[in-house]
DNA sequence: CACACTTACGATATTCGTAAGGATT
DNA sequence: AATCCTTACGAATATCGTAAGTGTG
């Protein structure tokens, strides 16, 4: 036996209305069409499902039976059929991005607004985690891509840069480099330097500029959160060598920002996607508004 | 969108075997045409739902959002279609009897053995209720069919004769009468004529007898039920003239049976259905039970 | 006579299988 | 070279609509 949804459909449509023709009217179909497929139905089934006395016809037993049957699955199916509907048009879904911290805090939230507006039926999940974290989330599927720094070249990802992010030395506004157009490595010995913990990713640009300029690190403080470097550096605890990407959230301190050029130290941040796997239709809808955000030349 | 359920199982099949080889020959389909089908299913989708490397193929994020969609729904399928598989094949159902007192007691019980044996998914719902509503539950669609005398001509009702039931004398064994070949109704004058309530169908069967053969109905007691009427004349208090039908019911009571000739009083004892409906195969395969246990000679 | 379903039939669409093509291991 | 998917194409099947047929009110 092997049913097909039209047939049920055609069959429902009959019982429901008692009538052929009405049936035919509102399926879009002839009157003769639906006799047709409602008798191959009975005989595949080998029962009489209508009781017809050519003026009139009537659900028989079986017939009964199946419209139950068929109610039941119809309605299933249409709800599933209108969940794809809705998921395939962007009505519906969820993506789950995987950011930097400092991605996560200052650039997606902008995206985001003008992505909910565009897209209110798509949830976005945001896993704020540090690179490595974020590389294993793409690599095994749950998140469906990353907003990090150059992915390692031993996995197989895709990237695309956005943004090429510089580092900045942060100060209060009253500490004598506060008024410089520029500063070097150099220039920040002095001070003790607040940097992110160890785990970051950013420590790990810091510390590779220390190496490069022979300057020894000589942190005093780690912090796990933005907030915090901020805060000790508003108190005068220290200075701060940030990317420029993470400084709009430490406006509440106000701080001067300082760039800086002696080394020369930079991160690429970008999108990270599996290779070869292509992005759900919600992912490549977010990915597409985040690279217009922070390209908009290239629009 | 207009999705088949064809399609869908060919989704699902190269979704969990991850081939289309493998999965055509699992459908019993050549491997192009499932390629032909997938494709044309991504086309009305608007969506890839795998991406092909020549060499393997992966699902997409849409194509897992259908897979799970397509398995809730084709197993919801199947388990309606085996629904209606057992309904068909009669493992499954219920049949409603509306039967006549004596019909349920003494001839239903013998068949419905049978019955079960061959059909033990069916349940059997037995009304036993009197003539008028057992017509009323037949031409409402409550009852399948109904066991019962010849309906009113007024009626739409198809009705099959299966038995000729004729009228005996009971009596104690050491009655006058007990021995007779046979009896009239004139014979039965001096005793107390035990019949059942005027509720009853034999009551009318009796009171037309009298009306026959003008002799006035002189009954003292009267009964709801064969079996007090069994235990009045057990006790001598009077003779009862019942339809032959309903005397193994009595067999308790050690009573003798003699039939009665004159007037010659029958009723005739069938299956009453709604013209212009079929019976449903549950129900079908009861009545031929049933007819078949009451004319073997026509088998 | 009008209405509602059925049957008949030709046209269109869909689906299938075989055969050939292309890419990767 | 072998394997797996895709494309191409002709054949079988299904489905549809128009037209004619049948029985009922």
């Amino acid at each position: 036996m092997n049913l097909t949804l039209r047939q049920l459909q055609a069959f429902r449509a009959v019982a429901d209305l008692g009538s052929f023709s009405e049936a035919g009217e509102r399926l879009g179909l002839s009157q003769p069409a639906l006799s047709a497929t409602i008798r191959k139905l009975e005989d595949q089934l080998g029962v009489r499902l209508f009781d017809r006395t050519t003026r009139q016809i009537a659900l028989t037993a079986e017939g009964a039976e199946l419209r139950r049957l068929a109610n039941r699955l119809i309605d299933e199916f249409e709800a599933v059929s209108g969940d794809l509907q809705d998921y395939l048009a962007r009505r519906r879904g969820r993506v789950v991005v995987a950011a930097l911290p400092s991605l996560a805090a200052v650039t997606l939230p902008r995206v985001l607004a003008r992505f909910k507006a565009l897209h209110p039926g798509i949830d976005v999940i945001i896993r704020d985690t540090l690179h490595d974290q974020i590389q294993d989330l793409v690599d095994s599927g749950a998140a469906d891509f990353g907003l990090t720094v150059t992915p390692a070249a031993d996995r197989d990802f895709a990237f695309q840069p956005l943004i090429v992010d510089r580092f900045v030395m942060v100060c209060p506004r009253r500490h004598r480099l506060a008024r410089r157009r520029s500063v070097t490595w150099a220039d920040m010995v002095a001070d003790p330097i607040i940097t992110m913990a160890r785990t970051s990713s950013v420590r790990q640009y810091i510390d590779a500029a220390c190496a490069q300029t022979g300057i020894a690190s000589h942190s005093r403080y780690d912090a796990e959160h933005l907030a915090t470097i901020g805060a000790l550096v508003s108190e005068g605890l220290g200075i701060a060598a940030l990317p420029s990407l993470t400084t709009p959230l430490l406006r509440f301190a106000d701080l001067a920002e300082v760039p800086i050029t002696e080394p020369h130290v930079e991160r690429v941040m970008g999108i990270v996607r599996r290779n070869g796997r292509s992005p759900s239709v919600a992912a490549r809808a977010l990915i597409d508004l985040i690279a217009a955000d922070c390209q908009p030349a290239a629009a």
